[in-house]
DNA sequence: TGCGAAAATTGACATCGTCAAGTTACCTGA
DNA sequence: TCAGGTAACTTGACGATGTCAATTTTCGCA
């Protein structure tokens, strides 16, 4: 019944999860960019610096926003990984389409949780850290899986290859990605292929 | 002799050009997100709004850097493609080495060229792509060549191949490359190595 | 009941992009 | 030579933004 939230309290309760649940909201509808502290106070109703009693500043904000879509992306891949009735050609398959799928349907989010505004100049927040790391680890982890299985078409003189052929791995996700998300690669009816094509490219012979 | 500009005179003279030159260096020295109009008009020895006789706006003045960025990329792509005593192994090794070069040498103008900034929202200008095409269709052509000559580990059952192969490696350049800028991955010393993992996952296996 | 801390507010400031109106210098044609 | 138009440039102003400081309101606990 009481679902319409109303802001007659002065105290607003629970300020912290509303803001970061409005300003994920406008990151999804108009952008980043169109998010101002300022903006996004008034559409919850409460005065232009209340938000700073809940996030050191607009930064720490984004930091929140961009957690909320570490945890999204890590419960993804976990999934993924714990689908037991796949082959792993098809894992590996499932990984790449989820991760294009994730940024593909979240633009605005991926572009804040990878972008430059949080990571450059280590202006990103202690938790958010905490929760991309563990993030970033999985898939580390689930590459060298692969790599160690044969599934990939790499070179056996490296040392350091699970990392490297994460690495590259994940070069290739995000660049295509961010190609798509920044405008530059413009027919999105195509991605699922292009997919396709970079998993072809990545198999080692054997696999395909 | 007359190094020094003196800006005793009323009409700057070359303003457009002295602008651009000027902005690309404080790009170059404290990020994009540091060049204001403002301080750059200051800069330069000239009031605020002077630059609004030579650029539409704050956008337009950008594109315009990004440009001469385009221009070094396509001239830097056409050099290696040039260099006629090289196996076509080592065309397309330097092809990525070069291109990661540029990237990692000039960052910020890199996040300029390929931001959002100026993609989304259609907010290139006419100059821009005209700039920006034809680097970008060099590129395709280049890998289209490696392709037909069966240098590339490619799915022979994909029709669109050149399209597709093309899409996919400029993909993982661009991704490592942003990766790297953005701070998410760390040891810059690492770049060269990254990117011979990467050519080596590309090669068909018969070239390695 | 009273009091301290937490939550929220208003006021203020600097910075920014950009518009409008005015001023200055140059160039061209009679 | 000079009149006048035009391009280059300037000052003034506006609204938006992030954020600080000082203040007020409310809550929860002793």
């Amino acid at each position: 019944m009481k679902n319409t939230p109303e802001k007659l309290n002065y105290h607003h309760g629970d300020l912290r999860t509303t803001l970061l649940k409005v300003a994920s909201e406008m990151i999804k509808e108009h952008g980043i960019a169109e998010v101002s502290l300022r903006k996004l106070a008034a559409r919850v109703g409460v005065s232009r610096t209340a938000p700073y009693h809940h996030f050191k500043d607009k930064n720490a904000l984004l930091c929140g926003i961009a957690e909320s879509g570490f945890q999204k992306l890590h419960q993804i891949n976990k999934q993924g990984f714990a689908e037991n009735n796949l082959s792993k050609r098809e894992h590996f398959s499932r990984f790449i389409h989820d991760y294009i799928q994730f940024a593909s349907k979240n633009p605005e989010l991926y572009e804040l949780m990878f972008g430059r505004t949080i990571w450059k100049d280590k202006s990103s927040t202690q938790e958010l850290r905490d929760c991309a790391y563990p993030c970033f680890q999985f898939q580390v982890t689930m590459i060298e899986e692969w790599q160690k299985q044969g599934l990939l078409n790499l070179d056996e003189n490296v040392d350091d290859n699970a990392l490297r052929a994460s690495q590259v791995l994940w070069g290739t996700v995000h660049g295509i990605a961010k190609l798509f998300i920044d405008g530059i690669y413009t027919d999105n009816s195509k991605v699922e292929e292009i997919c396709d094509y970079a998993i072809n490219m990545f198999l080692s012979s054997k696999d395909k």
